[in-house]
DNA sequence: TACCAATATGTACTCAGTACATCTACACTG
DNA sequence: CAGTGTAGATGTACTGAGTACATATTGGTA
């Protein structure tokens, strides 16, 4: 929390705004809630709900920047006689069996979750989102083993962990929809992350990525 | 081509309509371009060009179930003695070996690359469009083995395969670009996809489509 | 030929997002 | 501590995609 005045201003204000928007869109989808809605709601004006939110949908997606950093710091600080890919697995199994969000199928990302499918802007976000994560991990891991940053194998492996773990999220919450069982939905999760990770490891066999 | 007047003046108008704003896209880049000038110059109302064409994207992007077929068939009709994933190696061989759209870094494919780079509105259909693929070829996988639509493992597979023609695609035009050499770039491309199936492959050892 | 329905088109609207100007309040300096 | 520069909040006016709904036109067909 910065200690002027202004910027804990400004921090306040944007927080009521997220607030106020992240309540919204999940009481009445996306697409039924207009910006100025939000800006009434948020009793701010319209201009400056654009100005902390250049896009709609980052009053909703607003706390990408810290997977990025975790993804970073993971592979940054790992153990070097840990490979890469093998990092991020480990990672992923530690993310699971604490309380992660979006991945602990509690209310909360559930809701959060079927605010995203409902609404076809959001989803493409979520799209572009991943595709950032991807070029993220993609200079992560290349820095990680002291290569170029857009080393085409690291771009490999990157692409396909993410896909892996994003079929991973879409089959364990699929899961959870039909049993209703957290546990259940995690070993789903799990059991395609150890797979597509295996997978992984195949093609970048010979790397130091794998 | 239909046989009534109707059929043929509607695909007529489509058409035209078409090959206008494509045309007016590469020029002047998508944004640049308005849904009005579109109507305009191929003269039409602008309510016939959202009659055709329901987002102004879909203008550019107008071939794409021709790819979704191709998957399709590729499984279809494929030989019981090749397993679905090598029998999509094998696709992708046979059309780099061929003159292929996308990939064959002819002056028109690669307009088409740039075109599509220079927007983040059409580089955001081309995201909707990977994954519309992956869920095709989810169900076509399932559906050449026998399981059903939605099996994990070949939700994974597709995944994987589509992540991998992703980066497979980008590093190609990538070094096409450095080295003005198509035959480097197929070769990368080539490879690329090579390690990405032996990955995905990997990935669904056990599983009848690996 | 007359009618039905598919297609093309017009009108009027909503809403996200932008450009630009203005106003307000905090912070810093002389 | 008064004066001033600037960041942040806000207003106004606009653009352009997309929608709802009405209307007109034209080909197929009884």
């Amino acid at each position: 929390m910065p200690s002027d005045r202004r910027s804990r201003k400004r921090l306040a204000t944007r927080r009521a705004i997220s607030v106020v928007a992240d309540r919204l869109f999940r009481e009445r989808s996306f697409d039924n809630v207009t910006v100025d809605e939000i800006a009434t709601a948020a009793d701010v004006g319209r201009m400056t709900v654009f100005n902390h939110f250049p896009r709609k949908e980052d009053m909703f997606f607003d706390r990408e920047e810290e997977v990025r950093a975790m993804l970073r710091e993971a592979l940054r600080q790992r153990d070097s006689r840990i490979p890469p890919i093998e990092t991020l697995r480990l990672l992923t199994h530690r993310l699971i069996s604490e309380k992660a969000p979006y991945v602990d199928f509690s209310a909360e990302s559930r809701s959060f979750v079927e605010t995203v499918e409902r609404s076809e802007r959001l989803v493409a976000r979520a799209r572009e989102i991943r595709d950032e994560l991807a070029q993220v991990l993609t200079e992560a891991l290349s820095a990680s083993v002291g290569r170029e940053p857009a080393d085409p194998d690291a771009h490999l492996a990157a692409g396909l962990l993410l896909a892996t773990w994003t079929v991973a999220f879409i089959q364990a919450h699929q899961t959870f929809r039909q049993s209703r069982n957290s546990k259940k939905a995690k070993a789903v999760f799990l059991a395609l992350v150890d797979k597509g990770t295996l997978g992984a490891k195949a093609a970048l066999a010979g790397t130091p990525y794998a």
